[in-house]
DNA sequence: GTCTATATTCAGATAGAC
DNA sequence: GTCTATCTGAATATAGAC
């Protein structure tokens, strides 16, 4: 083993182990000493490698995302390629974006359950440099399937598009984040959720598969639904605040 | 002003200004000192009155879930004596659920859109304590809705609900927790959203009641979605794992 | 109940030997 | 590149005067 191997060793290591603790305990959470000794390098070497423990996390995303919306791009010109300039169809946009990303938590090199449950608890995260730093590395995948999604569906309006990919987002981010543990809000552990007997024996890679599989129905419903009927603000609103107007949850059944 | 109303203020005070806080930066990344700076008053009072920084997030929750939770079990009985026994429409009893809480944006009185916003963002928090103190506080509400939905949908299985039911927690929390800042992942911000033109206008409460209007047919969309067709895991698919049970979801629409 | 002062622990980061 | 030792600051929590 040379010293360029030991070193790139180094490096992924804490990536990895960096990776698995910030999903575990969150990013303010995870010391870097934590970091280091499960890593079993120096506690110096984060700084040496990274710089600070805000560019480990960034580093951590950057080595998962370069390659997931390189690949939801990829797919997405596959599609319009084969389409010859018709729109596409909502189901195979959705499956491009959600799909790709899913299939990652079925292979443990892409990162696996661990990363997409990491991804999801970070979305959510106030922290600016989290924010900006997501924010570019997003932001030419997103432009481009919300063109695909608004030439899809033509009557739908742009911002209901948006809104409709923003629900889409955190349904999948929060089903993905709570897929380790007892769920908190459900009363049920994802053994169950998954139908399996013994939920200790649930391996990571047939959760993400049939994660996938009720995801992308429960999406594509939430993408079609009838729009919702809009209504003024009401004027004495701010005097009477609770009054219910009529339109207000004119929702089909 | 006598003792008792000022040691009243003084904790309301504090509960106030930590729900503005930890949803602004988050739980580990507010400081005691931070908080009882805001409110002015003593870095020792936060352990006086509440005990430990942990126990005074649990604290700003109790007060509003316990008003939250209450209500919500309010709108399900008061749904189910209207019934007299017939299964209720899906659709009003994610009114009476998601309903309930995106009413409480609208109200000040009730924490507003700052304490649904911390609620969106707290609830993939990793912290034992946080996970332990929503399950107890959710458990019953939890499970009367659940059971209501399955009568609602009685050939839905148990185990589609709860994967539905978890999915539409999702996309609401998320939804919720991304309204104050510019979305990392959609670049839109929330004025664009609202269909405001200026979005520093965008009042709070008008913000939560054009959320409600997007988001509970995107919900009701995804909950009535065809059920998914849920393949067997390949033999092969690893060497043993957790084998697909037949009878685990053989259900058509 | 409120306040000052402090105990105790731990955080991120770095200097400099090897 | 790695390691030890340490700097500097901040965190939660509490003791004890008032």
């Amino acid at each position: 083993m040379n010293e360029q191997k030991a070193n790139q060793d180094t490096r992924e290591r804490i990536l990895d182990v960096a990776e698995r603790l910030f999903m575990k305990h969150g990013y303010e959470a995870t010391s870097m000493r934590l970091i280091t000794s499960a890593a079993e390098v120096n506690l110096a070497a984060v700084n040496y490698h990274f710089g600070s423990k805000e560019a480990l996390l960034c580093e951590v995303f950057r080595r998962r995302l370069s390659w997931l919306n390189a690949e939801r791009l990829r797919a997405l010109d596959l599609l319009e390629a084969e389409a010859a300039g018709a729109p596409l169809k909502p189901s195979l946009i959705l499956e491009a974006f959600f799909g790709t990303l899913l299939r990652m938590g079925e292979d443990p090199d892409l990162g696996g359950m661990t990363f997409l449950r990491l991804l999801g608890r970070t979305l959510t995260e106030p922290a600016e440099f989290i924010r900006t730093f997501f924010a570019g590395e997003y932001a030419e995948v997103i432009e481009r399937y919300k063109q695909a999604l608004c030439r899809a569906l033509p009557d739908v309006p742009r911002a209901e598009i948006v809104w409709r990919l923003h629900f889409m987002l955190g349904a999948m981010s929060y089903a993905i984040a709570g897929t380790d543990v007892i769920q908190v809000v459900t009363g049920c552990e994802v053994g169950d959720l998954a139908g399996e007997g013994d939920s200790a024996t649930v391996d990571d890679r047939v959760l993400a598969r049939r994660l996938a599989e009720r995801l992308m129905p429960f999406l594509l419903g939430g993408l079609r639904a009838p729009l919702p009927h809009l209504g003024e603000v009401p004027r004495d609103f701010a005097e009477n605040p609770t009054t219910a107007r009529k339109d207000e949850m004119a929702l089909a059944t």
